[in-house]
DNA sequence: TCCTGTATTCGTCATACTATTTTTGAATTA
DNA sequence: TAATTCAAAAATAGTATGACGAATACAGGA
């Protein structure tokens, strides 16, 4: 009531937004949601490296000048994530990476480059190379005629992005989520954020020369009519040929994929 | 345990009166998790249907028995693996299926044998379908002898399962999840909960044929023998032998896969 | 060496207040 | 009168604060 906008002078540092400034309606959207992000990108940057402890709850409340029923749900958050482990008198450690929900798209984006290591644009590329093409194949024969109306719609994106590579590469990894989607395999589907992610970082690079992004709109529009001819065969064939120019082109990228055979 | 007691008036542990016995060391051991635990039943189960609105929280808490704290942060868990969505004013609402975290292991189990539902166990056996065979042929060169050590103690497990058709469908469901760890890929790696949620309601059934399991023992011991000469296509020949048998035991469930091929 | 007590930290509880959005209803207009 | 607009109200999730309980690592004593 009446509101007091003077009070909590608390300074809610360490966010990346807007500052002290106390402007007009200062108005603070989804400050649980900063604070979530602000942990993840800490914990994902490795400024809280792996086995670390962070601060305890009450200090993370001054840092981020809010309360701890925020700490604690965001914490609860990323530990639902598979990225903290909290337990009495000990405190909060980040968990090793193998129990990080790698699939989960919110921690990709906070990984951000760092995706290239650990071996993960390597270990998309395999992915999608073991599923897509049967994805394809699927999807020639169970895509509704709206899936493939969307993935024609995603191609046209493709073809009139002119000189836009970010459009172009948006609608290039649109494509590819609709495909999986379209076929209706659930499981293949929670791919989407993961292929995502690495498209977006390889993606980009490779459709920056002309060429190659003459070459994948024609590969992008056979594998549409495939599935429009309901031709499995044709479809696989199609993606694979996809996937041997991303293949091509991530080359240089994946120079000396690590092969840690030995156990840690 | 396995307590079905999905009642909503279950008996919390020590209300904050009348805490009149005192029972044994019964404590009450993470209240938390058992809010959650029930509520992610009470959604996987249907109980709350998608698109429906659970109780808001102050009557949860009545429910439950518990404060707000506990079920707000029960309610973020189970918004992060996908199920749930809050707004003020309008209350939690359970997302469509389509957003749920399949591949999160404990909603596979909340599930339980709805797993059949939603074509997810065909989607499951698709999948493996697509990716063991891979995952048998990186294994093949990328395994480590403590890796392919640890399959063998699986294997051996199996054979002296003897007529324990439980301990033998355990170590069966280690076998995979250690086969597809030893494929040294992340994102395989993390298929592991939805394979084994498939295997534990597949397996178990095809296991009890004594004549299914030999064969099964006869075939994962041949993966074994290629993985340690590191004969690539040996394991994938090996790995999809499995399969085919998988497929042979399961086309009895799976009758009448049905093919939604339309839009809902 | 083992045990016990203590300090620290997360886990839970309780209450109050804020922010957001749907709903309602009155005022306005065609 | 009927439809429209807009502002006030009601309801619910979001946040803040303070207190206490429970679990456990650590230190000190037997």
């Amino acid at each position: 009531m009446t509101g007091p906008a003077t009070g909590h002078e608390a300074d809610r540092t360490g966010l990346p937004d807007v500052g002290g400034k106390d402007a007009p309606q200062a108005r603070r959207p989804r400050v649980q949601k900063n604070v979530t992000t602000a942990l993840g990108l800490d914990i994902c940057s490795e400024r809280y490296p792996v086995g670390s402890v962070l601060p305890r709850e009450s200090d993370l409340c001054e840092m981020y000048g809010v309360s701890r029923t925020v700490v604690r749900e965001s914490l609860k958050i990323l530990a639902t994530k598979g990225l903290l482990h909290s337990r009495p008198r000990v405190g909060t450690v980040v968990c090793d990476k193998a129990e990080w929900n790698l699939l989960d798209a919110q921690i990709l984006e906070w990984m951000g480059p760092r995706i290239q290591d650990l071996d993960l644009l390597g270990c998309i590329l395999e992915t999608r190379r073991t599923v897509e093409p049967v994805a394809a194949e699927f999807a020639a024969e169970r895509a509704s005629v709206q899936e493939i109306a969307d993935l024609e719609a995603a191609w046209t994106r493709m073809r009139d992005a002119g000189t836009d590579t970010e459009a172009f590469t948006r609608a290039d990894v649109q494509f590819h989520e609709i495909l999986l989607k379209a076929s209706h395999n659930q499981v293949f589907r929670q791919l989407s954020s993961i292929i995502h992610a690495g498209l977006m970082y390889s993606l980009h690079r490779s459709n920056e020369v002309i060429d190659h992004r003459d070459e994948a709109l024609a590969i992008h529009r056979d594998l549409v009519e495939a599935l429009r001819l309901r031709d499995k065969a044709a479809a696989r064939a199609a993606s694979h040929r996809m996937l041997d120019t991303a293949v091509r082109d991530l080359a240089p990228a994946l120079r000396g994929r690590r092969q840690d055979a030995d156990g840690a």
